[in-house]
DNA sequence: ATTTATACTGTATATATATTCAGTAAAATT
DNA sequence: AATTTTACTGAATATATATACAGTATAAAT
């Protein structure tokens, strides 16, 4: 898609308001208003730049005949979801993406970052099973109890949280797990965030 | 609301749709094309009936100047949260329903009807804890495993699904709970649906 | 160096469009 | 029984609107 210039993007954002505040297209007329031109051949040819460039399709002879395109409409926000490899952050690099699943406002009380897709069995008591999607929330302001996402250098995971002074205890919900012990200090340690919430597809 | 005539729906969902369509609302003549009137007039009656019952706004002077209310525009669907009392069946009364979550669509692989409320930990080695809300899609088609929302007589409840021939076991996710055994032909006894999808909010 | 794109003002105009007025007729409401 | 609402046709019209044409000026691309 071609770059649009400064006033091309604001006569863009101006239909888009304008859409949104009224329901309909502007006129060309509406344009100059908005922006305070004064030629109403000045909202007409940044209107032929933008169906030229492609963000919009005018109808013909129809007043208000302004579509926006497809690639203009702003979407459904999508929200990536992150392998939890073993050997391997969840950062948000693109490498680590799974997918993007369409975004949902207020689908959990607290806004979220991106979800992550849960290996091995080591929270199943807390009901966080193999292929669950956890809702993370990116921050290092955990609380005891929080499960979080931990990061020891290369090494990720899913656990309770509990701190005590400088030690930390990262517990697992599962019986076979082993609880891990380190200081707050420590070299490649890290807290990428916290669970807020939790998807299943079955 | 204002009931609408049947006419009336019809111009509101040629709006509806016109402005799926194009982008912009449809003049008088548009209307009249679409419906097959021949008088403009009979778009503008509709039009004003509708302004008056609330269902849409007009900009006086302007062209397609027509505005879908609010209660008119389609929201993002929402989905009823229904409490899973043991006593109380997991209908869509209005008296079970705890409130809406906006829709997602393919938020699962399957579409769903509600939102189970679950009480208790029966299934909790499934992964299914107290509060969870379990997406239920309801249908009587289940197979062997599925997790099932099963009715006898006014008890609800949430289990696996296994049958031979005509028996029929519900069987817990927790070693705490008895495996309920079930004749097909039992009376009251009934398969509401099943489990495609967990959401849980915390 | 020439062409093309950007960024406008200003005027003009064909036509797209809302809107009013005059009717007709059946159904629903009061 | 009288009035209002619904459901149109048909014609007329003021004006809202797209759009072309004539310019001016600067920046970018070829």
């Amino acid at each position: 898609m071609k770059e649009l210039t400064i006033q091309q993007k604001k006569v863009l954002q101006c239909i888009k308001f304008y859409i949104k505040k009224t329901g309909f297209p502007p006129t060309r007329a509406d344009i100059c208003r908005e922006l305070g031109f004064k030629s109403p051949n000045a909202a007409e040819s940044h209107l032929r730049a933008l169906e030229k460039k492609g963000y919009i399709t005018i109808e013909n002879g129809a007043s208000r005949g302004i579509n926006l395109t497809e690639n203009t409409t702003e979407k459904s926000q999508t929200i990536p979801v992150i392998g939890l490899v073993a050997a391997g952050s969840p950062t948000l690099a693109d490498e680590n993406i799974e997918k993007h699943i369409p975004y949902q406002e207020s689908l959990f009380l607290s806004d979220f970052d991106y979800f992550l897709r849960v290996k091995g069995l080591s929270m199943k008591d807390a009901g966080i099973m193999e292929d669950d999607l956890v809702a993370i929330k990116k921050t290092s302001e955990v609380r005891n109890g929080d499960i979080v996402v931990a990061r020891i250098d290369d090494e990720v995971t899913l656990k309770y949280f509990q701190s005590s002074g400088n030690q930390i205890k990262l517990i697992p919900a599962n019986d076979d797990f082993d609880e891990i012990y380190i200081n707050k200090e420590t070299e490649g340690f890290f807290i990428e965030g916290k669970s807020v919430g939790l998807i299943r597809e079955n």
